[in-house]
Parts: structure tokens; C-alpha cells; sequence
DNA sequence: GGGTCTATTGACACCGGTTTCATTGATTTG
DNA sequence: CAAATCAATGAAACCGGTGTCAATAGACCC
């Protein structure tokens, strides 16, 4: 329509190579009045860049996720790149079958918070071709790529010596994981190194402080979480205080003791290591340790950005500070009591 | 490496035309021999197919959308698509740009939660050009396409025969929008089409029953909500209950009122067009609307997918329904109170 | 044994971009 | 004024798939 070649007009919409000013807009406006609109796939197929990278996380409806999903859409928007999702359920074929499908797909490159430590093949097939990949949150052990989290163990150390400078001597720690409690207990591998880190941690503190403590592992549903604290207020050795690992288990946790007819933390003390809007409107309020999960997503976009663009070589651990935020939920127990 | 043409090698591949079980099992074990794999890309340049759908939506952060994005990957993946995302802030531009990219990557299929009831021509564009589009939650005046919500003004008029009901004759609407009081009072258009139905209920039941009610608009961020919640309670004609529009509102209007030292329901009562977790776990817990959002995602892509499959003719509205939840946060007056 | 049918295969054009290369004409240089 | 330089352009090949078509050959039919 505007009289030139297939060449011409190519460059003068895709602008590349020169083109007169006077055929640039001839072209331009042949386009506009055909409603003309590049396809950005074809373009991918010859230039290798598709200006998407691909987000493989366990669960978008959970706070964390949709938190750090929201900080890397950002930063890809920005710079000029769009976020395809992928939930695993924390199922490792949905996670491989995941990363598989955006390879296939040409992503420039990949978040992924795998659900496993030591089962990465999938990744290390990525890290081999060349794609660039960012770990979030969880670190597998064999990868090398960057990984952006927090100091989950530093975090929990902190929780601990927190109740136990408020005097408990009897600390449950609650969690979501397949390992039975004899596992965690044995410092058995556990499939996701958050989980590991505070549960590690978890161990070294009350042991260094010789309290009372015991994991329960296997609160996969909020159901199942809200059972087992509704069994654990019954015994007659009731802990003194609960650490929910993260808040979609503290919830159910919170109503079972207000269902027993228990106040929090009168009768029993609740911490979490996650952070969630309720807690600040809960009575009483909930003290937990807050995951910036917002700037987490930024920066793991962003650090995969620039490997994208640069594909510098010194790969290496982000990480990010979390905050500790006192609220009203942990007892101080006197000393003797 | 398999000693086939190209053509043989795609066919077998490909699992298109007809190979023989020799040269099948040859090309295969060459390719994985070779680790090869597929170029989605080049396929969907070809083929006209991407297997992937946009989804736009204001803001994943919001649990409501993160919900819906869940619902929406869960039946995209099952029909073998995959989920692009972009945030909007329910910035129309933002929107257009989006909508306008993901039409540009071939994208399937588009599920919009549009920020504009009228200013729809990139929509149009999207239906012109025959590509699948689901309207989500929000329902454009003009544009002919499936639609999945819910009835946004019967929900706000049984939220309003309630509080009625329960003896109140003073009500305020707190909600986010642009528009001026005067504007939602005299019946001017709102861009969300959820937004004024709600505002139109709630006048028309007020006003039917002769009730006192008044809108507060404006409330944009959680920080204005909070201010403008707890200056209206430092009036001397403190309205007897506040509606907020949807839980972001809700959540720091309850600690505006917490913070007051004034007490839910006793001082003042709350409702919310929109359910939350924290809802279930303050005290009081909050009388709300619980809108399906996971299952309006799913809907929603459902929807999609077959009309990207079937393109059949008959567009239609897809209503789910809500379910009215009542908690402890409404006080019941009494009659000549 | 000749003719038709059908499965299998390769050659080749196509999707819609990008990129290399040679050609052209104008401008700058010596 | 000839030679060198350079911007602008089109032809053609390429990216990695898919689809059409004709050639081949073995199976089947009478």
C-alpha cells in the first residue's frame, strides 16, 4: 500500500536499519490506515527474545505469592516484559512440567520457587542452556543461579529467643510438610529449604536453651492445621506457645483456640513467621515476623532483567531484611511459674 | 541424525500426517538423543495458535483478583493454556497498553476486568478482530461479549434491607471512585459498573424506606479510608452503620473505629460488600458479601476456552451467586431508638 | 497381470517477522 | 573530475515450525 518493499516497510515499522524520513511516514500511515499491528510472535521466532519470563510459584491465592507476583510484574512492565503464571501446588511434576512448558516457549527467563531441594534437574537443564533463572524464596542446593530470599533461619532464631526471654519452656512448632515430626527432629532433609532453615533453627535454639519443643509436620490444609491445634489445647501438657509457619496455618490456629473457648495469649501464646493483614485487626493482635514480599518480587525481576540484558557472570544471593513486628499475642511467663 | 527429511522428522514430532512405526521410534530417539525440543513460538506463528490467554485485572495483590487469577490457571492449565498477567491499577491506559501487547503475542483469548464502563473501543478492537473476549466482574455498556460477575446490585440491596431491617436509619457508602458524592447521589455515570450498582441499590432501597444515607467516595488508598472513616466518627451525627465497598476499605475502617476507642457494633456498625479471612477472626467478626472469586475465575476461563474451542455464536451473561454472611458486626436497634 | 487405492515420504511454499548482501544514486574527498 | 564513502532500498535467505502436493511403493481387486 505505500509502494515499497516488504524490506522498506519492515524497517521503517520495526525500526531498524535506516529508512528516508519521507518513506517512514508513507509506511506509517499505510499501517494506521490498515489497522496494521506487528506480530510480536513472529518477531520472537527470528530475533530469540520474547519479552516474557515466566513465574513458577506453589500457590498465587496465598498472600506471600500474590504479594511478590505483583512486585515482578511490576518490574518486568518496566522494563519492558510481560509475567507468565504457573501454580504447583508444591507438586514437583507441575513444577517440571512448568518450567518445560515456558522453556517451549521461549521465555527469557524464569522465577521459579522450586518445591524441592535436592530434585532439580529441570532447573539445572535451564541453567545449562542459558536461560537465565532466578530462585525465589526457596534455595535448592545444586543450582547455581541467583536466588532471592530471606534469612528464614536468622528470622526464626529470632522468634525463639523472643518467647524464650518471655519465659515459655514448652514451644509447638507448627508447619506444612510431608516429614513426620521424628524426621524433622533428626535433622532429616527436608524437601523446602524455608522449611528447613526454621525448623534447624528451631531446633538449635531450644536445645541451646534446654526448653521443651516438639514439631508437628502434616498441616498441609487449613482444616487439618485447625484440627491439630484443637487436639494439641486438649493435652494436659499444653505448650505454652505455638509458631505457625506461615499464616494460612495461623489462622486456623487462632479460631481453634477462640473455638475452645481459649484466649490468645492468656491461655496460649501464637507467633508467626509470616505476616498477614488480619493480624492487625485479630484480638489480640498477632506479633509475627513480616516477609517484605512485595520488594521480594521486585528484586528478583529485576536482578533476572538484568541478566537478560547483561548476562553478567557473578551470580549470587539476594537477600532481603524482614521485620519482626511485636503485636499482642505472646504471654510473658514469670520466671518460676 | 534419524536419516529422515525435515518433514518426516516434524511429523513425527508433531504427531500430524502419518509416519511409520519405524521412522516414529528413529525421529525419536534422535530427538531425544539431540535433547531436542519443540519452538512453541515458531508453532503458534504457523499453527495461529499460542495456547495462552491474557488475563488483565486492576491489581493481583488484591485477594479478590488473586482468587480469580487461581480459578482462571486451574482451567486454562486442565484445557492445556497458559496465563499471561497484567496489572492495571484501574489506570484505563495501563489497560490498553495491556490488552493492546497481549493481542500483539497472540494471545487465545482475553479475560478483562475493565476499569471503564464506556470507554471500551480497545475492546471493541478485541471483538472486531474476532479474537475470544470475557469481560470479568465489571460489565462495559457496549460491548458485545460473555460476561461473568455477580449481581452486584441485588447483593447491595440485601445488604441494605438488612441493616434496615435491624432498625438503621442512618447509613454511610464508602467506596473508591473518582466521582464526587453529589455525582453518585445524582445518578451520574460511575466508569465500574460494580461500583454503580452498588450505588444504586443503595439509594434505592434508602430512599424507599426513607432512611438517612449518605456516599463518601474518594476513599482511593487504605490511608484515606482510614482518614476519612475516623473523621466521620468524630461527627456529632454519627451514622448508626458503614458499608464499605470492598474489603481494602473495610479493614483500616476498622481500625479507624478501633483506634477511636469506640467498639464494633456497640458505637457503630460495619458491613462489607466483599469477604475477607481477617473478617472471621476480629472482634467482632464482620457481617460480609462473599463473592465467589475462585469460582468466577474459573467461569470465567471456562468460558474462554470454549469459546476459543467452539466459537459458538451466543454470548451471554454468566451470573454466580453471592452468599450473604452474617457475623456479629451490625448492631440491631431498637425501634424508637 | 494391469489398474486402483492408500500409506508413506520428501520437496517446497508458507506463517510474519529479521538480517545479510548487492545495487543504486548522492555526497564527500583528493 | 575521478574515486571513495555512505544512506537508502530491494532481493533473498533465514528463524523453526506447519501444510500442500506429487512421487513412490506395496496392498488389494478383478
Amino acid at each position: 500500500m505505500a509502494g515499497v518493499s516488504r524490506s522498506t516497510a519492515a524497517r521503517a515499522l520495526g525500526g531498524y536499519g535506516s529508512v528516508s524520513h519521507e518513506l517512514q511516514s508513507m509506511v506509517a500511515a499505510a499501517a494506521e490506515a490498515l489497522g496494521y499491528r506487528g506480530n510480536a510472535l513472529a518477531r520472537s521466532v527470528s530475533s530469540g527474545r520474547s519479552h516474557t519470563i515466566g513465574v513458577v510459584i506453589s500457590d498465587i491465592e496465598n498472600p506471600h505469592f500474590a504479594k511478590a507476583v505483583r512486585g515482578m510484574t511490576d518490574a518486568a512492565k518496566a522494563a519492558g516484559f510481560d509475567v507468565i503464571l504457573a501454580n504447583t501446588d508444591e507438586n514437583l511434576d507441575a513444577e517440571r512440567a512448568a518450567v518445560q512448558v515456558f522453556l517451549d516457549k521461549r521465555v527469557d527467563g524464569l522465577i521459579v520457587a522450586s518445591t524441592s531441594r535436592s530434585d532439580s534437574a529441570h532447573l539445572l537443564d535451564v541453567v545449562r542452556m542459558g536461560r537465565p533463572l532466578v530462585l525465589f524464596d526457596r534455595r535448592p542446593d545444586n543450582v547455581e543461579a541467583d536466588w532471592v530470599g530471606t534469612d528464614c533461619y536468622a528470622d526464626a532464631t529470632a522468634v525463639m529467643e523472643y518467647l524464650i526471654g518471655r519465659g515459655h519452656t514448652n514451644i509447638v512448632f507448627l508447619s506444612a510438610t510431608t516429614k513426620t515430626p521424628e524426621e524433622l527432629e533428626s535433622g532429616h532433609p527436608l524437601p523446602i529449604s524455608t522449611i528447613a532453615d526454621r525448623v534447624r533453627a528451631v531446633r538449635t535454639a531450644a536445645r541451646a536453651a534446654g526448653i521443651r519443643y516438639e514439631f508437628i509436620s502434616d498441616a498441609m490444609s487449613p482444616e487439618r492445621a485447625h484440627e491439630i491445634v484443637a487436639s494439641l489445647l486438649r493435652r494436659p501438657d499444653r505448650p505454652s506457645a505455638v509458631i505457625a509457619s506461615y499464616s494460612r496455618l495461623a489462622l486456623p490456629a487462632f479460631q481453634a483456640i477462640r473455638e475452645a473457648g481459649m484466649e490468645v495469649p492468656r491461655d496460649i501464646s501464637l507467633v508467626c513467621l509470616d505476616d498477614a493483614e488480619w493480624m492487625t485487626v485479630s484480638s489480640p493482635e498477632v506479633t509475627a515476623v513480616a516477609l517484605p514480599a512485595y520488594e521480594l518480587g521486585l528484586k528478583a525481576a529485576e536482578v533476572l532483567v538484568g541478566r537478560i540484558e547483561h548476562s553478567g557472570p557473578d551470580q549470587r544471593d539476594h537477600l532481603l531484611p524482614a521485620t519482626f513486628t511485636e503485636r499482642g499475642s505472646v504471654a510473658k511467663i514469670p520466671a518460676g511459674a
